[in-house]
DNA sequence: CGACGTGTTGAGTGTGATCAACATCTGTGG
DNA sequence: CCACAGATGTTGATCACACTCAACACGTCG
Protein backbone atom coordinates (compact mmCIF):
# COMPACT_ATOMS: atom_id res chain seq x y z
CA UNK A 1 0.00 0.00 0.00
CA UNK A 2 0.98 3.21 -1.14
CA UNK A 3 1.47 5.23 2.54
CA UNK A 4 0.40 9.05 1.78
CA UNK A 5 1.99 11.75 3.37
CA UNK A 6 -0.38 14.38 4.90
CA UNK A 7 -0.08 18.01 3.96
CA UNK A 8 -1.30 21.07 5.67
CA UNK A 9 -0.95 22.67 2.03
CA UNK A 10 -2.82 19.87 0.70
CA UNK A 11 -5.78 19.42 3.01
CA UNK A 12 -6.34 22.22 5.46
CA UNK A 13 -9.22 24.38 6.68
CA UNK A 14 -11.36 21.48 5.05
CA UNK A 15 -13.75 22.22 8.23
CA UNK A 16 -13.22 24.00 10.85
CA UNK A 17 -14.37 24.73 14.03
CA UNK A 18 -13.78 27.36 15.96
CA UNK A 19 -12.03 26.61 19.51
CA UNK A 20 -14.87 28.73 21.46
CA UNK A 21 -16.94 25.74 20.32
CA UNK A 22 -14.55 23.09 20.60
CA UNK A 23 -15.76 19.73 21.18
CA UNK A 24 -13.09 18.59 23.18
CA UNK A 25 -13.72 21.60 25.12
CA UNK A 26 -16.66 20.68 27.35
CA UNK A 27 -15.35 16.86 28.30
CA UNK A 28 -14.96 16.72 32.08
CA UNK A 29 -11.14 15.73 32.03
CA UNK A 30 -10.29 18.99 30.28
CA UNK A 31 -9.57 22.40 32.47
CA UNK A 32 -11.34 25.49 32.29
CA UNK A 33 -9.73 28.00 30.26
CA UNK A 34 -9.69 31.74 30.80
CA UNK A 35 -11.86 34.10 27.65
CA UNK A 36 -7.93 35.54 27.08
CA UNK A 37 -6.42 31.97 26.54
CA UNK A 38 -8.91 30.53 24.33
CA UNK A 39 -8.64 33.62 22.46
CA UNK A 40 -4.74 33.62 21.98
CA UNK A 41 -5.47 29.56 21.01
CA UNK A 42 -8.32 30.37 18.77
CA UNK A 43 -5.95 33.21 17.05
CA UNK A 44 -2.59 30.25 16.96
CA UNK A 45 -4.91 27.94 15.42
CA UNK A 46 -4.27 27.86 11.53
CA UNK A 47 -6.70 25.87 10.26
CA UNK A 48 -7.07 21.93 9.97
CA UNK A 49 -5.95 18.78 8.64
CA UNK A 50 -7.85 15.95 7.90
CA UNK A 51 -5.24 12.63 8.09
CA UNK A 52 -6.63 8.98 5.56
CA UNK A 53 -5.80 6.21 7.53
CA UNK A 54 -2.80 4.88 7.45
CA UNK A 55 -1.25 7.80 6.04
CA UNK A 56 1.70 9.21 7.82
CA UNK A 57 1.36 12.46 10.09
CA UNK A 58 4.79 13.47 10.39
CA UNK A 59 8.05 11.67 9.31
CA UNK A 60 11.50 11.00 11.29
CA UNK A 61 14.30 13.58 10.32
CA UNK A 62 11.78 16.11 9.23
CA UNK A 63 11.30 19.21 10.73
CA UNK A 64 7.85 20.24 10.70
CA UNK A 65 6.61 23.76 10.59
CA UNK A 66 3.83 23.03 12.82
CA UNK A 67 2.58 21.35 15.81
CA UNK A 68 -0.78 19.84 16.33
CA UNK A 69 -3.87 19.00 18.75
CA UNK A 70 -5.69 16.28 17.36
CA UNK A 71 -9.39 16.77 17.51
CA UNK A 72 -11.09 13.50 16.61
CA UNK A 73 -9.32 10.23 15.90
CA UNK A 74 -6.40 7.55 16.60
CA UNK A 75 -2.81 7.57 16.05
CA UNK A 76 0.81 6.34 16.92
CA UNK A 77 4.02 7.18 17.33
CA UNK A 78 7.19 4.75 15.89
CA UNK A 79 10.28 4.78 15.26
CA UNK A 80 12.38 2.31 13.43
CA UNK A 81 16.09 0.60 12.95
CA UNK A 82 17.63 0.95 9.98
CA UNK A 83 16.71 -2.85 8.96
CA UNK A 84 12.89 -1.93 9.48
CA UNK A 85 12.27 -3.55 12.61
CA UNK A 86 9.21 -1.24 14.58
CA UNK A 87 8.83 0.48 17.99
CA UNK A 88 5.48 1.92 18.58
CA UNK A 89 6.45 4.80 21.31
CA UNK A 90 3.02 5.76 22.21
CA UNK A 91 -0.41 5.75 20.90
CA UNK A 92 -2.60 8.97 20.16
CA UNK A 93 -6.22 10.12 21.04
CA UNK A 94 -7.81 13.38 20.52
CA UNK A 95 -6.72 16.18 22.99
CA UNK A 96 -2.98 15.02 22.40
CA UNK A 97 -0.62 17.64 21.00
CA UNK A 98 1.68 16.44 18.24
CA UNK A 99 4.87 17.63 17.19
CA UNK A 100 6.06 19.37 20.24
CA UNK A 101 9.56 17.78 19.85
CA UNK A 102 9.82 19.06 16.14
CA UNK A 103 8.81 22.36 16.96
CA UNK A 104 11.66 22.52 20.52
CA UNK A 105 14.13 20.77 18.94
CA UNK A 106 14.66 21.21 15.52
CA UNK A 107 13.90 17.93 14.29
CA UNK A 108 11.31 14.95 14.32
CA UNK A 109 13.02 11.78 15.79
CA UNK A 110 10.16 10.12 15.49
CA UNK A 111 7.33 9.38 13.16
CA UNK A 112 3.67 9.35 13.28
CA UNK A 113 0.61 8.00 11.58
CA UNK A 114 -3.14 7.51 11.90
CA UNK A 115 -4.60 4.58 12.58
CA UNK A 116 -8.00 5.95 11.43
CA UNK A 117 -9.22 9.16 9.83
CA UNK A 118 -7.88 11.83 11.69
CA UNK A 119 -8.91 15.63 12.30
CA UNK A 120 -6.10 18.01 13.75
CA UNK A 121 -5.72 21.36 14.69
CA UNK A 122 -2.48 22.82 13.42
CA UNK A 123 -0.41 25.67 15.22
CA UNK A 124 2.12 27.38 13.57
CA UNK A 125 5.32 26.93 15.49
CA UNK A 126 6.57 30.37 15.40
CA UNK A 127 4.10 31.71 17.48
CA UNK A 128 4.55 29.06 20.21
CA UNK A 129 7.30 31.71 21.40
CA UNK A 130 5.00 34.23 21.30
CA UNK A 131 2.91 31.91 23.71
CA UNK A 132 5.47 31.43 25.87
CA UNK A 133 5.53 35.50 26.32
CA UNK A 134 2.43 35.95 26.62
CA UNK A 135 0.29 33.29 28.03
CA UNK A 136 2.78 31.53 30.63
CA UNK A 137 -0.23 29.41 31.98
CA UNK A 138 -0.59 28.64 28.58
CA UNK A 139 3.30 27.82 28.56
CA UNK A 140 3.00 25.81 31.82
CA UNK A 141 0.05 23.59 30.24
CA UNK A 142 2.81 22.64 27.20
CA UNK A 143 5.09 21.59 29.85
CA UNK A 144 2.19 19.61 31.74
CA UNK A 145 1.61 17.59 27.94
CA UNK A 146 5.52 17.05 28.07
CA UNK A 147 5.43 15.86 31.76
CA UNK A 148 2.50 13.36 30.92
CA UNK A 149 4.00 12.13 27.75
CA UNK A 150 7.19 11.46 29.88
CA UNK A 151 5.29 10.01 32.47
CA UNK A 152 3.33 7.66 29.68
CA UNK A 153 6.42 6.52 28.74
CA UNK A 154 8.09 5.57 31.89
CA UNK A 155 5.37 3.21 32.22
CA UNK A 156 5.59 1.65 28.70
CA UNK A 157 9.56 1.33 29.42
CA UNK A 158 8.40 -0.47 33.06
CA UNK A 159 6.16 -2.77 30.95
CA UNK A 160 8.00 -3.77 27.96
CA UNK A 161 11.34 -4.18 29.79
CA UNK A 162 9.79 -6.15 33.32
CA UNK A 163 6.44 -7.75 32.53
CA UNK A 164 6.01 -11.29 30.73
CA UNK A 165 4.06 -11.20 27.05
CA UNK A 166 0.43 -11.66 28.67
CA UNK A 167 1.26 -9.17 31.23
CA UNK A 168 2.13 -6.14 28.67
CA UNK A 169 -0.65 -7.16 27.05
CA UNK A 170 -3.53 -6.92 29.38
CA UNK A 171 -1.57 -3.51 30.60
CA UNK A 172 -1.68 -2.04 27.13
CA UNK A 173 -5.01 -2.57 25.95
CA UNK A 174 -6.34 -1.55 29.47
CA UNK A 175 -3.70 1.29 28.69
CA UNK A 176 -5.27 2.17 25.72
CA UNK A 177 -8.72 1.99 26.53
CA UNK A 178 -8.50 4.35 29.83
CA UNK A 179 -7.19 6.68 27.52
CA UNK A 180 -9.83 6.90 24.79
CA UNK A 181 -12.07 6.49 27.84
CA UNK A 182 -11.07 10.05 29.37
CA UNK A 183 -11.92 11.71 25.79
CA UNK A 184 -15.36 9.90 25.38
CA UNK A 185 -13.83 7.29 22.83
CA UNK A 186 -14.40 3.63 23.42
CA UNK A 187 -17.25 3.69 25.71
CA UNK A 188 -18.75 0.50 26.35
CA UNK A 189 -20.41 -0.93 22.74
CA UNK A 190 -19.20 1.89 20.89
CA UNK A 191 -16.35 1.69 18.95
CA UNK A 192 -13.42 -0.73 19.49
CA UNK A 193 -9.62 0.04 19.15
CA UNK A 194 -8.88 0.02 16.03
CA UNK A 195 -5.32 -1.58 15.85
CA UNK A 196 -4.41 -4.64 13.85
CA UNK A 197 -2.76 -7.52 16.07
CA UNK A 198 0.60 -6.38 14.39
CA UNK A 199 0.47 -2.53 16.00
CA UNK A 200 0.32 -4.81 19.18
CA UNK A 201 3.43 -6.69 18.35
CA UNK A 202 5.39 -3.78 17.18
CA UNK A 203 4.50 -2.08 20.62
CA UNK A 204 4.80 -4.95 22.75
CA UNK A 205 8.04 -5.72 21.55
CA UNK A 206 7.11 -9.23 20.43
CA UNK A 207 6.36 -10.92 17.37
CA UNK A 208 3.76 -10.98 15.30
CA UNK A 209 2.63 -15.02 15.99
CA UNK A 210 3.61 -15.25 19.68
CA UNK A 211 1.25 -11.59 20.08
CA UNK A 212 -1.62 -13.29 18.30
CA UNK A 213 -0.87 -16.48 20.72
CA UNK A 214 -1.02 -14.46 23.58
CA UNK A 215 -3.72 -11.95 22.50
CA UNK A 216 -5.76 -15.67 22.12
CA UNK A 217 -5.20 -16.03 25.76
CA UNK A 218 -6.99 -12.82 27.16
CA UNK A 219 -9.97 -13.68 24.73
CA UNK A 220 -9.91 -17.27 26.20
CA UNK A 221 -9.84 -15.60 29.56
CA UNK A 222 -13.01 -13.41 28.29
CA UNK A 223 -11.58 -10.08 28.96
CA UNK A 224 -11.20 -9.03 25.49
CA UNK A 225 -13.06 -9.40 22.01
CA UNK A 226 -11.63 -8.85 18.83
CA UNK A 227 -13.50 -8.42 15.71
CA UNK A 228 -13.53 -6.73 12.39
CA UNK A 229 -9.99 -5.19 12.91
CA UNK A 230 -9.81 -3.88 15.88
CA UNK A 231 -9.77 -4.85 19.90
CA UNK A 232 -12.90 -4.66 22.60
CA UNK A 233 -12.11 -4.23 26.05
CA UNK A 234 -14.81 -6.51 27.55
CA UNK A 235 -13.50 -6.90 31.59
CA UNK A 236 -10.94 -4.26 32.42
CA UNK A 237 -10.82 -4.96 36.11
CA UNK A 238 -9.15 -8.16 34.71
CA UNK A 239 -7.13 -6.83 32.74
CA UNK A 240 -5.85 -4.47 35.45
CA UNK A 241 -5.64 -7.23 37.85
CA UNK A 242 -3.28 -9.34 35.30
CA UNK A 243 -0.95 -6.69 34.91
CA UNK A 244 -1.07 -5.11 37.95
CA UNK A 245 -1.47 -1.91 36.63
CA UNK A 246 -2.81 0.84 38.84
CA UNK A 247 -4.79 2.74 35.89
CA UNK A 248 -4.87 6.26 34.69
CA UNK A 249 -5.06 8.48 37.69
CA UNK A 250 -4.95 11.67 36.01
CA UNK A 251 -7.21 14.64 37.27
CA UNK A 252 -8.20 17.39 35.08
CA UNK A 253 -5.70 18.22 32.08
CA UNK A 254 -5.31 21.24 30.06
CA UNK A 255 -5.92 20.72 26.36
CA UNK A 256 -3.80 23.35 24.05
CA UNK B 1 21.60 -2.18 52.80
CA UNK B 2 19.76 0.53 54.88
CA UNK B 3 19.37 2.92 52.23
CA UNK B 4 19.26 6.69 52.76
CA UNK B 5 16.51 8.77 52.13
CA UNK B 6 18.04 12.13 51.02
CA UNK B 7 16.22 14.83 52.90
CA UNK B 8 16.87 18.89 52.21
CA UNK B 9 16.80 19.77 56.15
CA UNK B 10 19.49 17.07 56.58
CA UNK B 11 22.06 18.22 54.15
CA UNK B 12 21.50 21.18 52.52
CA UNK B 13 23.62 24.11 51.75
CA UNK B 14 26.94 21.55 53.04
CA UNK B 15 28.56 23.53 50.15
CA UNK B 16 27.13 26.27 47.75
CA UNK B 17 28.33 27.37 44.60
CA UNK B 18 27.34 30.61 43.42
CA UNK B 19 25.20 30.38 39.96
CA UNK B 20 27.15 33.39 38.70
CA UNK B 21 30.35 30.75 38.88
CA UNK B 22 28.54 27.41 38.29
CA UNK B 23 31.34 24.58 37.38
CA UNK B 24 29.29 23.36 34.62
CA UNK B 25 27.99 26.70 32.98
CA UNK B 26 31.23 27.05 30.99
CA UNK B 27 31.09 23.91 29.15
CA UNK B 28 30.48 24.22 25.20
CA UNK B 29 27.46 22.24 25.47
CA UNK B 30 25.61 24.52 27.25
CA UNK B 31 24.10 27.73 25.99
CA UNK B 32 24.83 31.05 26.84
CA UNK B 33 22.39 32.76 29.45
CA UNK B 34 21.25 36.52 29.98
CA UNK B 35 22.59 37.86 32.93
CA UNK B 36 18.73 38.46 33.97
CA UNK B 37 18.15 34.91 33.84
CA UNK B 38 21.61 33.62 35.60
CA UNK B 39 20.30 36.45 37.94
CA UNK B 40 16.74 34.96 38.41
CA UNK B 41 17.92 31.06 38.64
CA UNK B 42 20.52 32.20 41.17
CA UNK B 43 17.42 33.37 43.51
CA UNK B 44 15.69 30.42 42.44
CA UNK B 45 18.22 28.28 43.59
CA UNK B 46 17.28 27.45 46.95
CA UNK B 47 20.38 25.77 48.04
CA UNK B 48 22.54 22.46 47.75
CA UNK B 49 21.99 19.07 48.65
CA UNK B 50 24.62 16.13 48.59
CA UNK B 51 23.24 12.82 48.34
CA UNK B 52 24.99 9.77 49.42
CA UNK B 53 25.91 6.99 46.89
CA UNK B 54 22.94 4.61 46.61
CA UNK B 55 20.67 7.03 48.86
CA UNK B 56 17.42 7.49 47.33
CA UNK B 57 16.44 11.18 46.04
CA UNK B 58 12.86 10.69 45.33
CA UNK B 59 10.59 8.46 45.63
CA UNK B 60 7.70 7.51 43.67
CA UNK B 61 4.71 8.24 45.19
CA UNK B 62 5.71 11.06 47.24
CA UNK B 63 5.56 14.58 46.28
CA UNK B 64 8.53 16.43 46.84
CA UNK B 65 8.74 20.39 47.35
CA UNK B 66 11.95 20.86 45.24
CA UNK B 67 13.43 20.50 41.52
CA UNK B 68 16.48 19.33 41.41
CA UNK B 69 19.84 20.10 38.78
CA UNK B 70 22.40 17.99 38.97
CA UNK B 71 25.80 19.61 39.86
CA UNK B 72 27.94 16.68 40.20
CA UNK B 73 27.89 13.07 40.28
CA UNK B 74 25.55 10.14 38.36
CA UNK B 75 22.00 8.62 39.30
CA UNK B 76 19.51 6.71 37.90
CA UNK B 77 16.02 7.06 37.71
CA UNK B 78 13.53 3.93 37.80
CA UNK B 79 10.41 2.08 38.95
CA UNK B 80 9.27 -0.80 40.27
CA UNK B 81 6.34 -3.32 39.95
CA UNK B 82 4.95 -4.63 42.96
CA UNK B 83 6.39 -7.99 42.97
CA UNK B 84 10.22 -5.94 43.29
CA UNK B 85 10.80 -6.90 39.88
CA UNK B 86 12.67 -3.39 38.90
CA UNK B 87 13.34 -1.21 35.88
CA UNK B 88 15.74 1.68 34.85
CA UNK B 89 14.00 4.12 32.49
CA UNK B 90 17.23 6.42 32.38
CA UNK B 91 20.48 7.76 34.32
CA UNK B 92 21.09 10.98 35.38
CA UNK B 93 24.39 12.97 34.72
CA UNK B 94 25.36 16.73 35.58
CA UNK B 95 23.20 19.33 34.25
CA UNK B 96 19.95 17.06 33.95
CA UNK B 97 16.82 18.65 35.88
CA UNK B 98 14.76 15.72 38.29
CA UNK B 99 11.78 16.33 39.83
CA UNK B 100 10.00 17.70 37.12
CA UNK B 101 7.28 15.02 36.73
CA UNK B 102 7.03 15.72 40.43
CA UNK B 103 6.88 19.28 40.59
CA UNK B 104 4.33 19.93 37.49
CA UNK B 105 1.92 17.03 38.16
CA UNK B 106 2.18 16.85 42.10
CA UNK B 107 3.04 13.03 42.68
CA UNK B 108 6.33 11.39 41.33
CA UNK B 109 5.78 8.15 39.24
CA UNK B 110 9.08 7.31 39.41
CA UNK B 111 12.53 6.96 42.11
CA UNK B 112 15.39 8.58 41.66
CA UNK B 113 18.69 7.06 43.21
CA UNK B 114 22.26 7.98 43.09
CA UNK B 115 25.00 6.19 41.51
CA UNK B 116 28.01 7.76 43.10
CA UNK B 117 28.15 10.96 45.61
CA UNK B 118 25.71 13.14 44.25
CA UNK B 119 25.39 17.01 44.83
CA UNK B 120 22.39 18.51 43.43
CA UNK B 121 21.28 22.75 43.23
CA UNK B 122 17.99 22.62 45.34
CA UNK B 123 14.77 24.60 43.70
CA UNK B 124 11.80 25.66 45.19
CA UNK B 125 8.74 24.17 43.56
CA UNK B 126 6.66 26.93 44.28
CA UNK B 127 8.70 29.61 42.31
CA UNK B 128 8.14 27.61 39.21
CA UNK B 129 5.71 29.66 38.32
CA UNK B 130 6.99 32.64 39.03
CA UNK B 131 9.58 31.53 36.58
CA UNK B 132 7.17 31.00 34.10
CA UNK B 133 5.64 34.19 34.47
CA UNK B 134 9.02 36.42 34.30
CA UNK B 135 11.00 34.52 31.96
CA UNK B 136 9.53 33.05 29.27
CA UNK B 137 13.09 31.88 27.70
CA UNK B 138 13.29 29.76 30.95
CA UNK B 139 9.92 28.86 30.81
CA UNK B 140 10.77 27.46 27.05
CA UNK B 141 14.27 25.92 28.57
CA UNK B 142 12.18 23.65 30.94
CA UNK B 143 10.27 22.43 28.13
CA UNK B 144 13.43 21.65 25.95
CA UNK B 145 14.42 19.57 28.85
CA UNK B 146 11.24 17.64 29.43
CA UNK B 147 11.40 17.08 25.15
CA UNK B 148 14.95 16.21 25.39
CA UNK B 149 13.90 13.48 28.14
CA UNK B 150 10.99 12.25 26.16
CA UNK B 151 13.44 11.86 23.14
CA UNK B 152 15.83 9.55 25.11
CA UNK B 153 12.77 7.39 26.41
CA UNK B 154 11.75 6.94 23.02
CA UNK B 155 15.48 5.84 22.21
CA UNK B 156 15.07 3.16 25.27
CA UNK B 157 11.72 1.92 24.10
CA UNK B 158 12.90 1.16 20.68
CA UNK B 159 15.84 -0.34 22.17
CA UNK B 160 14.35 -2.52 24.89
CA UNK B 161 11.23 -3.30 22.28
CA UNK B 162 13.15 -4.50 19.22
CA UNK B 163 17.02 -4.96 19.37
CA UNK B 164 18.89 -8.08 20.42
CA UNK B 165 20.11 -8.27 24.09
CA UNK B 166 23.85 -7.54 22.49
CA UNK B 167 22.62 -4.64 20.78
CA UNK B 168 21.28 -3.49 23.57
CA UNK B 169 23.86 -3.49 25.69
CA UNK B 170 26.34 -2.02 23.22
CA UNK B 171 23.24 0.88 22.63
CA UNK B 172 23.35 1.46 26.54
CA UNK B 173 27.14 1.50 27.22
CA UNK B 174 27.63 3.70 24.00
CA UNK B 175 24.45 6.29 25.02
CA UNK B 176 25.63 6.68 28.74
CA UNK B 177 29.32 7.31 27.82
CA UNK B 178 27.76 9.71 24.77
CA UNK B 179 25.67 11.46 27.92
CA UNK B 180 28.50 11.54 29.78
CA UNK B 181 31.15 13.17 27.48
CA UNK B 182 29.23 15.87 26.82
CA UNK B 183 29.23 16.98 30.00
CA UNK B 184 33.13 16.11 30.64
CA UNK B 185 32.90 13.15 32.74
CA UNK B 186 34.19 9.58 31.57
CA UNK B 187 36.46 11.28 29.43
CA UNK B 188 39.53 8.56 28.05
CA UNK B 189 40.99 6.83 31.22
CA UNK B 190 39.43 9.40 33.73
CA UNK B 191 36.07 7.87 35.80
CA UNK B 192 34.78 4.60 34.20
CA UNK B 193 30.87 4.67 34.72
CA UNK B 194 29.70 3.78 38.11
CA UNK B 195 27.17 1.16 37.66
CA UNK B 196 27.22 -2.51 38.41
CA UNK B 197 25.78 -4.92 35.67
CA UNK B 198 22.40 -5.59 38.40
CA UNK B 199 21.92 -1.83 36.68
CA UNK B 200 22.90 -2.87 32.99
CA UNK B 201 20.02 -5.63 33.44
CA UNK B 202 17.50 -3.83 34.87
CA UNK B 203 18.19 -1.25 32.59
CA UNK B 204 17.78 -3.46 29.71
CA UNK B 205 15.06 -5.84 30.61
CA UNK B 206 17.33 -8.58 31.29
CA UNK B 207 18.16 -11.49 33.53
CA UNK B 208 21.69 -10.58 35.39
CA UNK B 209 23.06 -13.92 34.61
CA UNK B 210 22.17 -13.01 30.91
CA UNK B 211 23.57 -9.69 31.02
CA UNK B 212 26.90 -11.07 32.34
CA UNK B 213 27.30 -13.00 29.42
CA UNK B 214 26.19 -10.72 27.07
CA UNK B 215 28.91 -8.07 28.49
CA UNK B 216 31.75 -10.72 28.98
CA UNK B 217 31.27 -10.82 24.50
CA UNK B 218 31.58 -6.93 24.80
CA UNK B 219 34.86 -7.42 26.84
CA UNK B 220 35.84 -10.14 24.70
CA UNK B 221 35.09 -7.99 21.43
CA UNK B 222 37.62 -5.28 23.14
CA UNK B 223 34.65 -2.66 22.93
CA UNK B 224 34.53 -2.59 26.78
CA UNK B 225 36.23 -2.85 30.12
CA UNK B 226 34.54 -3.97 33.44
CA UNK B 227 36.85 -2.98 36.39
CA UNK B 228 36.91 -1.71 40.01
CA UNK B 229 32.43 -1.67 39.97
CA UNK B 230 32.66 -0.06 37.23
CA UNK B 231 32.59 0.02 33.20
CA UNK B 232 35.43 1.50 30.65
CA UNK B 233 34.07 2.34 26.98
CA UNK B 234 36.90 1.12 24.64
CA UNK B 235 35.72 0.87 21.41
CA UNK B 236 32.46 3.56 20.96
CA UNK B 237 32.85 3.46 17.09
CA UNK B 238 32.44 -0.13 17.88
CA UNK B 239 29.32 -0.35 20.05
CA UNK B 240 27.91 2.07 18.06
CA UNK B 241 27.86 0.18 15.02
CA UNK B 242 27.06 -3.05 16.62
CA UNK B 243 24.08 -1.39 17.73
CA UNK B 244 23.47 0.59 14.72
CA UNK B 245 22.91 4.10 16.44
CA UNK B 246 23.49 7.14 15.18
CA UNK B 247 25.05 8.84 18.34
CA UNK B 248 23.57 11.92 20.55
CA UNK B 249 23.05 14.93 18.35
CA UNK B 250 23.00 17.78 20.22
CA UNK B 251 23.47 21.05 20.07
CA UNK B 252 23.82 23.32 22.81
CA UNK B 253 21.13 22.74 24.75
CA UNK B 254 20.00 24.85 28.19
CA UNK B 255 21.09 24.62 31.75
CA UNK B 256 18.60 25.70 34.83
C1' DC C 1 36.46 -14.88 60.79
C1' DG C 2 31.85 -14.64 58.39
C1' DA C 3 28.49 -11.83 55.86
C1' DC C 4 27.59 -9.46 51.91
C1' DG C 5 27.93 -7.42 47.35
C1' DT C 6 29.53 -8.38 42.96
C1' DG C 7 31.05 -11.02 39.06
C1' DT C 8 31.51 -15.67 36.61
C1' DT C 9 30.31 -20.07 34.69
C1' DG C 10 27.73 -24.44 33.63
C1' DA C 11 23.40 -27.19 33.18
C1' DG C 12 18.73 -27.59 32.21
C1' DT C 13 14.35 -25.26 31.11
C1' DG C 14 10.99 -22.37 28.90
C1' DT C 15 9.25 -18.33 26.75
C1' DG C 16 8.99 -16.39 22.71
C1' DA C 17 11.10 -16.43 17.70
C1' DT C 18 10.98 -18.36 13.14
C1' DC C 19 9.12 -21.01 9.46
C1' DA C 20 5.28 -22.64 7.17
C1' DA C 21 0.72 -23.34 5.90
C1' DC C 22 -3.95 -22.04 5.67
C1' DA C 23 -8.49 -19.34 6.47
C1' DT C 24 -11.01 -15.07 5.78
C1' DC C 25 -12.15 -10.93 3.95
C1' DT C 26 -11.41 -6.90 1.03
C1' DG C 27 -10.86 -4.56 -3.02
C1' DT C 28 -9.55 -4.67 -7.96
C1' DG C 29 -9.31 -5.77 -12.65
C1' DG C 30 -10.50 -8.91 -16.34
C1' DC D 1 -19.26 -12.38 -12.07
C1' DC D 2 -15.08 -14.51 -11.11
C1' DA D 3 -10.03 -14.60 -10.33
C1' DC D 4 -6.55 -12.75 -7.93
C1' DA D 5 -3.63 -10.18 -4.82
C1' DG D 6 -3.01 -8.26 -0.39
C1' DA D 7 -4.02 -7.53 4.43
C1' DT D 8 -5.14 -9.79 8.48
C1' DG D 9 -5.73 -13.52 11.69
C1' DT D 10 -4.81 -18.55 13.15
C1' DT D 11 -2.34 -22.69 14.21
C1' DG D 12 1.38 -26.26 14.50
C1' DA D 13 6.32 -27.63 14.47
C1' DT D 14 10.84 -26.58 15.50
C1' DC D 15 14.55 -23.71 17.19
C1' DA D 16 17.17 -20.49 19.97
C1' DC D 17 17.74 -16.81 22.97
C1' DA D 18 17.28 -15.74 27.39
C1' DC D 19 15.70 -17.42 32.16
C1' DT D 20 16.34 -20.01 36.41
C1' DC D 21 18.95 -22.61 39.48
C1' DA D 22 23.19 -23.55 41.37
C1' DA D 23 27.75 -23.16 42.60
C1' DC D 24 31.90 -20.70 43.19
C1' DA D 25 35.57 -16.72 43.16
C1' DC D 26 36.87 -12.51 44.91
C1' DG D 27 36.71 -8.29 47.23
C1' DT D 28 35.39 -5.27 51.28
C1' DC D 29 33.84 -4.46 55.71
C1' DG D 30 32.24 -5.36 60.21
Amino acid sequence: MEKKIASVAENATARRHSCEACPLRPLPVFRAFEPSELDFVSHFKRGELAVDRGATVLVEGSSSPHLYTVLSGWGFRFKLLSDGRRQILNYIVPGDLIGLQGSIMGEMQHSVEALSALVLCVFERDKLMQLYGRHPGLAYDITWLASREERMLDENLLSIGRRSAIERAAYLLAFIHERARTVGLATRSSTAIPITQQHVADTLGLSLVHTNKTLRKLIQRGMIEWRDGGCEIVDLGGLLKLSGWEGLDEGKRPLV
